[in-house]
DNA sequence: CGTCTATTTGAATGTACTCAAAAGCGGTGG
DNA sequence: CCACCGCTTTTGAGTACATTCAAATAGACG
């Protein structure tokens, strides 16, 4: 059995891996301001209304982002598993009511920053502003994609998408939660795997 | 009549008024590689298949980004006006073919930066990391709205809340162009408006 | 096992699309 | 000033994609 990293050493990890790889005192400073939680299966992180205090770094488990409309129906926004970020950037950087919640699939673990703590590091430590530049970026760009697809494809096109681009979500999450982050109900994700099945793709 | 301001004080005043303004050497470097173009009604930024190979910052006229689409039709992604930046992040960054298309709507004027030279600025100069950091994050949240919407909201809330949340975009666009940005057809947003007028909103 | 949730099924319905065509609107040239 | 062109907007009939609601079935967990 694999021994797991140590959550500031997998967030450490992750930079190196990805971005601007941080340096010896880059990454103290980053164990001196993140915190360390751990929440159960469908605990929050956020919850509408209130203000997203921290930005949270995924080190073990699964989250969804979702947002509640007048008649209840939950969107999901958003998945974060392992060395994955799930943060509300509209609530969090204007310090205003959330709109969506932030809840676990499964027992996690996340490391978690204060807002001014972050602004702190952007300020002291060029490579920070740099690495959530682009960060960012790599975050627009998926989004667009998505929104791509959600005004040009159909459910079965955008499901098949869903698919191949992200497996390793894929994999974990349940088909009603899928369905509602394709923008269709459940019942009709049935039946378009019903139909994947019976008349295949291309044969 | 106004005097208009040069391209690149625009440039600078845009950073001024919503940014960390800049030092004089930071516009002085800034205007060093922003060049400046002006292209007629119609003419393209970047076309499918190009690279993306400038960073572009609307100084006069306005613009569209959209898709196109296996059976043809075009699907806008955005919009950019004075003020306003329109560049396909994807295919600048990674420097791979685009998938998208940018078109003049209007006689324009744009300033544009070469992606080695943006990131020359980053490295050079903190404040541009900083101030793209947070520009992006803006598009970021505005995209996840917009995403929202689309996988929650019918046609006829998506296009009031255009109305209420672009008015600037809303006043100067054909309604086809509006409806391409909607994901729904003109017939249909021609229907969506009638109905509007015949039994308005709460009386 | 029993409970809770996820998944499937079916019938009726609704939202938005397609296709075709007409009407409106602004410019341009004769 | 009028006629014509290109483009946008509107209208309508028929259709397709996806939803709603209700209920049956299947899985997972303690």
């Amino acid at each position: 059995m694999e021994k797991n990293l140590a959550p500031l050493e997998a967030l450490s990890q992750y930079f190196r891996s990805d971005y601007f790889p941080l340096t010896k005192q880059e990454e103290e400073e980053l164990a001196r301001r993140f915190m360390e939680r751990t929440v159960k299966r469908r605990a929050f992180l956020l919850q509408e209304g209130e203000v997203c205090r921290y930005a949270s770094f995924v080190v073990a488990g699964c989250f969804k982002m979702y947002a509640v409309d007048k008649s209840g129906k939950e969107h999901n926004l958003l998945f974060a598993v392992e060395n994955e970020w799930i943060t509300d950037l509209a609530s969090f950087y204007a310090e205003q009511p959330a709109r969506v919640y932030v809840e676990a699939l499964e027992p996690a673990t996340v490391l978690q920053i204060k807002h001014d703590d972050l602004l702190d590091l952007f300020t002291h430590y060029h490579k920070f502003d740099r690495n959530f530049r682009i960060l960012v970026e790599r975050g627009y760009i998926a989004l667009q994609d998505r929104l791509l697809q959600s005004i040009s494809a159909t459910a079965e096109e955008r499901y098949q998408n869903f698919l191949t681009q992200y497996p390793h979500w894929a994999r974990r999450l349940p088909n009603t939660q899928i369905a509602s982050y394709l923008g269709i109900t459940p019942e009709f994700l049935s039946k378009i795997r019903k139909d994947r099945v019976t008349k295949p793709g291309k044969a």
